[in-house]
DNA sequence: CTCCTATTTCAACAGGTGTTGAATAATGGG
DNA sequence: CCCATTATTCAACACCTGTTGAAATAGGAG
């Protein structure tokens, strides 16, 4: 004889889930776990609600996946393709400094969103990058358009490649906004509430001088980001 | 009423199977799939015996993963404190790209290790593990001495901090590594077998002209591993 | 040949995974 | 008030995981 306790009531809560708040809770698990590791179980755990009701709303995991990404990335996508607007006669390393703010700006509250991103990007091709790439591709797009007009106007050596250098200046911002915090006062005498502003502009010191075609003038003052 | 077809011979085989190949197995299994998505039946399948056999050897899966790591580390910084001498008068450029190398060289088939590092030194300098840790802070040590002696020598600029100089050049290696193959084969046109090389050229490149005293220098004649 | 020990396998455990189909409750419209 | 729709849960499936205890075997020692 099967004994049921406590036959709690099904059908909807007083509060219902939306289908925003499974979004919050599988970001969080997704950045903490990664695709592979997180499990829907957690995911609802984090939502307070049944696995199952993940399926009501999503497809499947993959499908969860990937709507995480959606809701989030227009607003990037939208600063840097204003970013790349050809009209903008600044100089091209206030340019790359705004690329690395926009970064910051965006992602600085949402350590998920960082993790989610390296992690995927690390994690290997394989699996889930066909996602993550139609997303991504239009942003490198723009940035690499801020190096290549920086060649048109004869303030990057024509040798650099444009998407070459756009890799590597968005994956060293990703990578090192998480660290610097705790790494750069050990490094060197840099109090942590500064270490990320600090770091970015001599990342981009360091950058800027090996992308620039004279490399002998020095940085624009580079404003902060509540200028 | 149970049927057994054929009841397999147990006991040892003709050929014995060894600490070491059960490492090697571990080590090709956790490399393909890193520590977590790594299974012992896929290592066991691997190995030729049966996953039982891997807890007679070792104690658990982590202490598998440690063994593969221990039995790495090591020949890494000798070859890292080699480099570091202070009697090794090669241009500053060439020795950092012999930084890059090793990297590549020890870590190029081992993506479970490279995943390990990065995640515990995501993870923040306090949260480390004691073991990695004290294996990672000699590594840094000495290429720190690198550019240090390059400051000395005036071929690097003097502002340059050789600690963050390290965490810069060290942490895109690492970064990049993986990704290289999949990446730069859409980026540019280059076949995968070629990426890593160009890769780590180009971003050198970069790099080396953002430390340099004397950037309109161009990089020496980096030789590839095989030489 | 016999026994012992090191090595290897088998079978199972307890728990986790993504996913599904049916059942159920609340809600809002007619 | 009824009824259809929507939101939610339950229970289960088939499979995978790390791990363990006992059984079995082969090889060497006596």
């Amino acid at each position: 004889m099967p004994f049921h306790p406590v036959p709690r009531p099904r059908g909807p809560k007083p509060s219902r889930i939306a289908a925003s708040q499974l979004l919050d809770a599988a970001q969080a698990v997704f950045a903490q776990e990664g695709l592979q590791a997180a499990s829907l179980r957690a995911i609802a755990r984090k939502a307070g609600c049944d696995p199952s009701l993940i399926y009501y709303h999503f497809a499947s995991k993959e499908v969860l996946f990937q709507a995480v990404l959606a809701r989030r990335f227009p607003a990037v996508l939208a600063d840097m393709h204003l970013l790349a607007d050809p009209a903008d006669a600044r100089p091209t390393a206030l340019r790359l400094w705004d690329v690395l703010l926009i970064y910051h700006r965006h992602l600085k509250d949402d350590p998920g969103m960082r993790a989610l991103i390296r992690g995927e990007i690390v994690r290997g091709a394989e699996g889930l990058s066909p996602l993550l790439a139609d997303q991504i591709r239009p942003l490198t797009a723009s940035i690499s358009q801020v190096f290549a007009q920086g060649i048109a106007r004869g303030e990057v050596r024509p040798e650099i490649q444009p998407m070459l250098a756009t890799f590597f200046l968005a994956k060293m911002q990703l990578e090192i906004l998480d660290v610097l915090p705790t790494v750069l006062p050990v490094l060197m005498d840099v109090p942590p509430e500064a270490a990320v502003m600090t770091g970015m502009r001599a990342w981009l010191d360091i950058f800027w001088r090996g992308v620039a075609l004279d490399p002998s003038q020095p940085l624009p003052p580079l404003p902060s980001p509540c200028d």
